[in-house]
DNA sequence: TATATACGTAACAACATTGTTACGCAAATC
DNA sequence: GATTTGCGTAACAATGTTGTTACGTATATA
């Protein structure tokens, strides 16, 4: 049990993925962000921070704005993650495909 | 706030993504999961049961035993969510880009 | 200088998650 | 039939998450 504050957590979130949806291909400061929600500023802060923390968002402050800017350089560990295991994984479909085979013979 | 069952939950757990990676080639049932992890079968058994949830794992009952089968077709639904977004997420970069480079003129 | 704006953050409540132990039940084995 | 094995699940504690309101602080503006 311990605190995981890294990109597959950060993206397990419904509403953070809407607000990297809402970021991708325009840069918003937080307010703009919080106004589409329903939930409140305070809430919606939290969600960027989780973001900025495992580096889906970078933050850039101009005078008292911060703007919020979308970057998916981190979902490659994820995009590596899925890559490194489909091979291994291809077996397993395998097996899978044996026990669907088995199943559709026996209802047979 | 409500329980989110879906994939990217699931593969935000590291013991899961774990349980995968073991999956990942060879079906094997609950208790030989259970002995490589230092954590409860019970405790096993649960993050089994949202894997399945989510279909990313398969059981095939034989007997008494329950194997486990790997199916990584679920991943699919977090690749298009990548892919969705890239060309969008490629604007962000540009302004990520800008953004970066205005600070390093300003460190000069 | 007074005020409005754009945040961050502390404090709290409600609920989800993750682990545990204890127990139950069905299939295999004796 | 009694025991072992494989597994599910209930009940509980500890902790994490997500929302809220209330408040503080810095920057722009009148």
């Amino acid at each position: 049990m311990e605190t995981r504050r890294d990109v597959f957590h950060a993206i397990a979130d419904p509403t953070r993925r809407a607000i990297l949806h809402m970021l991708a291909g325009k840069k918003m400061n937080l307010n703009t962000v919080a106004d589409q929600f329903d939930i409140s500023r305070p809430a919606i802060s939290r969600h960027i921070k989780v973001l900025t923390e495992c580096g889906m968002v970078i933050i850039k402050q101009e005078g008292r704005e911060r703007y919020c800017i979308a970057n998916p350089g981190p979902l490659s560990e994820v995009e590596t993650w899925m890559k490194t295991y489909k091979a291994f994984w291809a077996d397993s479909l395998d097996a899978l495909d044996e026990f669907l085979k088995k199943q559709r013979i026996r209802k047979k």
